[in-house]
DNA sequence: TGCCCAGTTTGACTTTTGTCGAGAGCCGTG
DNA sequence: CACGGCTCTCGACAAAAGTCAAACTGGGCA
């Protein structure tokens, strides 16, 4: 009885111990083995989602402020996350937040479309494992090349990984040198696929990156600092799956995005569940930008930043009428 | 701080026990609250469903025997409880097994058609609490007026409790004394809405009754024991929701089933999962009348009741050929 | 006002659970 | 066939969680 002790027992321990409410020792006894390999099944389980334990986030939309602000800016639904009293670091409150508003998100046979960067990687990161086999990742963007550690193929396994689902990934870069070559690339049937396939998602999860010297498509090489500075200049707001968008949340007309292997905004619109996860306080017009373009439905953000979208949302309605 | 102790403390506790990791001294010290609070915090989150432990059921349709089943039945999913070993009580067992199985069917948003039963209030029983603020469950038959402790109304109410979600009962007698009443009462506009509802379920819930003095038909006096064994020499092979059906899962054309007040077959029929469980093995009739009517997409049995289908189809399928 | 009640909170105690290092079986390899 | 390397397992200890009766709280009521 040496042999495998494969998921079976890890199964049985699982059911008895939360689905018959059995104490470890007693779980023990009817399997024959020691209490300690049972703490250790459970864990594994855990682990591995075969157990899977979630909370509520209500607490979050039940906020009145949430509440104002689907109202005011049109949103499914929105969850703040406190940055109020003694939190250590609210970056991570919100991944963690998120990833349970994601989980919440996630049902059975969806498909999911993953944005990259380092807000993505921080919710894959805090994600709790479970088992949801029929459900498949779908990456949103073309690869960086560049030794980044929040790169696409990375978020998109990561979380596939963490869902025990199948993960999609798709080996483009994200950016090409001419735009010639990006166009051929975007007709080659595997890449047209996979970019045709993300309307099909019921799901989409992705932040938005800041048009500055800072963006990760500096950082990683895919934009120079002035270049971005240029953008800038002419009306760049955020950026979405690679994307630049403008104030409106409209592709930006720039060689940039025209050189650029991303699904395109009209198929990020088409998805259901338009999932926003903004961290940093200093994406508020990124963010805006987002929502302007209709590219979110479902938002999640820090108390500092919902209360800066509702007075600049009132702000605007006072200023209109 | 004392007053309202509320959803709000209790949400929190469990948001940072659960979500994030921390102990219960950890969480205690942040709340500025006893450990002994949070403790009891952290029950009631359990049992209210703020927090969902859930186990996945997937080690009961691994089973090579629910795959046969699965297969020459034509049903989507089986999942069979083990009775071998030192189980104590495989009904038990099976009305577990079925709880968790039923959670893991209900999505957000569905509405559930509930039947009554021993069967069904077992699972109600052990059904854990569980979050689900939009989601409706509707009673599929009439009520028995008899002092009968699985009444068709506790059922929907039990089950709609642990859910958190809306309960729907409809207050008609399950059985009038004569057709002329029961059509009657049929066409009031109240009970004819509820019976047209159901078809319009995502999911159903049902076990299925023996034709025999046992049944809970005569035991709280819909009919005497008498006049089932009339229905039995009649071809009656079953009860589903309250009506006899013959051995090919038909309502039987009878005096009692023009009298019942109850969810028609083709509306079950019409709802996409339809999870039937049976815990005795003197029900395989009635369960084989059922699958051959149709009334079944999702079964939940005990190992013992799996082999006898799989041996009687295995049967039927020899003598065919 | 003073008293009682129902529900909450707490400290102290017991029980349950998590973890560690050591030991045992299995396997491929030299 | 003996050897490490590997994983699984166990016993014992430390840490964490559950429990209970007693104290407390604020609000309703005579």
């Amino acid at each position: 009885m040496a042999i495998r002790p494969a998921e079976q027992l890890i199964h049985k321990a699982a059911w008895l111990y939360y689905a018959h409410g059995l104490r470890q020792d007693q779980v023990a006894s009817q399997l024959n083995i020691s209490r300690a390999s049972v703490a250790m099944y459970l864990r594994k389980a855990r682990e591995t989602g075969i157990v899977n334990i979630s909370t509520s986030t209500q607490l979050f939309t039940d906020d009145v402020l949430a509440r104002k602000l689907e109202d005011v800016l049109s949103l499914d639904a929105v969850w703040i996350a406190p940055e109020n009293d003694h939190i250590a670091d609210p970056s991570t409150e919100i991944a963690v937040l998120a990833a349970s508003v994601f989980l919440e998100l996630v049902k059975k046979g969806d498909r999911i479309g993953v944005a990259w960067g380092r807000t993505v990687y921080m919710i894959a990161d805090v994600m709790s494992y479970a088992d949801l086999q029929d459900v498949t990742v779908v990456q949103l963007c073309g690869n960086l090349g560049a030794p980044y550690s929040y790169r696409p193929d990375q978020c998109t396994m990561e979380i596939a990984r963490r869902l025990n689902a199948k993960g999609l990934n798709f080996y483009a870069p994200l950016v090409l040198s001419t735009e010639e070559l990006a166009r051929a690339l975007r007709a080659e049937p595997v890449i047209r696929e996979q970019l045709s396939g993300v309307s099909e998602c019921d799901l989409a999860l992705y932040s938005v990156g800041a048009v500055d010297a800072d963006s990760h498509l500096v950082k990683c090489g895919a934009l120079t600092p002035s270049e971005m500075a240029d953008l800038r200049s002419q009306g760049a707001a955020g950026v979405i799956a690679g994307q630049i968008i403008d104030a409106e949340g409209k592709v930006l007309d720039c060689s940039y995005n025209r050189r650029v292997i991303s699904a395109e905004l009209a198929s990020l619109r088409a998805i259901a569940r338009r999932l926003v996860v903004v961290q940093e306080d200093s994406k508020f017009e990124p963010l805006l930008a987002a929502i302007a373009g209709g590219l979110c439905t479902h938002l999640v953000v820090g108390a500092h930043m919902a209360q800066r979208l509702l007075d600049h949302a009132a702000a605007t309605i006072e200023k209109a009428s």
